[in-house]
DNA sequence: TTAGCGATGCAAACCGATTTGCCTCAATTT
DNA sequence: AAATTGAGGCAAATCGGTTTGCATCGCTAA
């Protein structure tokens, strides 16, 4: 016994001379119950501090009111200064604010199918998964074990196996591109992480196709998101080496900190931002807003994604239907420094 | 029934030919089992897909195997934009690992005295919270319900309640004004947070004494944590007023944000940084770095913190003996260009 | 007068594991 | 040969709620 126990059903029951059936049925609005009952039941259980064991309910309901967030680029870092770092606090933050507001908690769960893992890792009601990889284990343990979930962005290997949100990277490529187009670009470069996201694979493919629509031979090029910063460095070496065919005049990175870095390092080259050089994110870090120049980006809107893929799980344990099109928010573009030329 | 249930022990024990007691304790290694039987059972088990249940496991022994993290500082935001986004990504981060490490899950609770909070932000076997505001009736509540938790930064109304970890507040405060005196600063003044913990109290009681000592009358002001770089214009406004009896020559604010807004504003109207301002930070954040100059920050090392605070709750959950003192680790200070003057 | 019915409330079963106490059987001791 | 012992296993109680099915009572309708 952790603690001198709290107050059970029972103890309700007694100091109300009731049943514990009547209690419950007092407490949770279900059978019959004489009015007066209901509220000397409700008053003495207030007096002696009776709260339900949500493990207690769970067990008759297999239902304890938790979502599990597994972020999977989580499992995948040795330290906890993960790419995005504002991605994913407000994912996480939002999640569990919207949870809340619909009577859940929110568990964050790291690759449940690491060895040792908790059991309780197991006993969320529902699961959301972020950016899932190709032939995502984890994914597929949770189908296996029938845990409900929804994935934000689909396993690239599965795109129709399973509940997941669209992200829109398609159309965030296309929008991004032709905004780079209308600034002064001509020879667009992008550069994804390595991560074997739908988020990844769908930029590349789309800007491929970009590039055969629009007679441009494709720069292209994957850099751990791990790097962060130092990306800068690494992407301008390749693009910018002695012997390349052709240099771009914009570079789309679609990780905050990779812009952050393409940015800091041209500038250090002697390469002026966005006079010689666009630069780009698809996904808005806060460095963005505060280095010099000011780096063009998307906002996400995370806390929004969240929110959505929070509800859409509810839908699930709650057994109501799911939205036909399972849809981000469109991403927001905020036009900043590093793609605005002063002259046209 | 939200699934097609999953397998149970009763289920292992028809498919093995025993009962549910001897599966039990073949699978825990509890009772006396033959050899044999242990594997036939665990190959059973193997087999048909068999997991616990946490959640009855948990009605039996009253513990889930899950820490909540109550970050207070969370609760009184509108949006998840929080003031501190790296510490506190850092500290869930942290926490859900070393958790998970431990064979326990980290569950993010919002504030459990909110009316209508699911009752499974009180399934928890034991609580963090992360600085707790003076008087916190999340505190009260949680040793009402006798909840165990270990609190990061004491509740500044009751030091000595509860079980807290010391954050080395004044030690840092100390360390920090040395150093800008050190670095040439004459005239210190300190910018805090209006949150009411111990971090910002603790940092004015000790910047007053120093003041005492020094001989220095305090310049000392309050800004909301949730105004960000605001701050830089807020302080710059009052500290270098027209009618500002005397103007410091180094600020010293605890919150990153606050310090590169500060660091910010001084160029902007002219003041050079570090020339003529020191400008430092007593928790780090990813501007500091990228800004420029860059700013003097510590690092509380957010994720060791965490680590410890997750280590003690898990020796409260399990009736271990918790050290003496509980501490932080030593923050380390980054000196960097806001607080370099070239000339010595 | 009696069958029917709605309003109340309770006893017992149940959820799925763990834990306690006891039984059986064979081997060993006396 | 009887008593003791230990290994191996099982039935039943338990955790704290929810849910099912039934009993009771007073009142109305036939």
């Amino acid at each position: 016994m952790p603690h001198p126990s709290r107050p059970t059903i029972r103890d309700v029951a007694v100091a109300a001379g009731v049943s514990p059936t009547t209690v419950s049925h007092a407490l949770n609005g279900k059978g019959v119950v004489r009015q007066e009952t209901e509220l000397r039941i409700r008053e003495v259980a207030e007096r002696i501090g009776y709260r339900p064991s949500a493990i207690a309910r769970g067990l008759r309901s297999s239902r304890l009111g938790l979502i599990g967030l597994i972020m999977r680029p989580f499992s995948t870092l040795d330290s906890f200064v993960p790419e995005g770092v504002d991605y994913f606090l407000r994912i996480a933050g939002a999640a569990s604010l919207t949870a809340m507001e619909h009577g859940y908690s929110l568990m964050m769960v790291d690759d449940p199918t690491k060895a040792g893992s908790p059991v309780s890792a197991l006993a969320a009601d529902v699961y959301i998964v972020t950016e899932p990889f190709e032939d995502d284990h984890v994914l597929t343990m949770l189908d296996r074990e029938r845990l409900p979930f929804v994935t934000l962005g689909a396993d690239p290997s599965r795109p129709d196996n399973f509940h997941s949100i669209d992200i829109l990277a398609e159309a965030q490529t296309i929008e991004m591109l032709s905004h780079l187009t209308e600034s002064g670009g001509r020879t667009l470069a992008l550069v994804t992480g390595t991560d074997r996201t739908e988020w990844n694979f769908t930029a590349q493919r789309t800007y491929r196709e970009w590039c055969e629509r629009h007679g441009q031979a494709p720069l292209l090029m994957a850099i751990p998101e791990a790097e962060g910063e130092q990306a800068g460095d690494i992407a301008l070496d390749h693009f910018f080496a002695n012997d390349a065919p052709t240099r771009p005049d914009a570079i789309y990175c679609l990780t905050g900190r990779h812009a952050s870095g393409v940015a800091a390092a041209a500038i250090a080259r002697g390469i002026s931002v966005p006079e010689q050089l666009l630069v780009a994110a698809g996904s808005g870090s806060v460095q963005n807003l505060t280095q010099r120049p000011t780096v063009t980006a998307f906002d996400l809107r995370p806390d929004l994604i969240a929110q959505r893929a929070v509800e859409y799980a509810i839908c699930l344990v709650e057994g109501k239907p799911l939205p036909e099109a399972m849809q981000a928010p469109p991403a927001v573009l905020y036009v900043r420094e590093s793609t605005l030329r002063s002259v046209n």
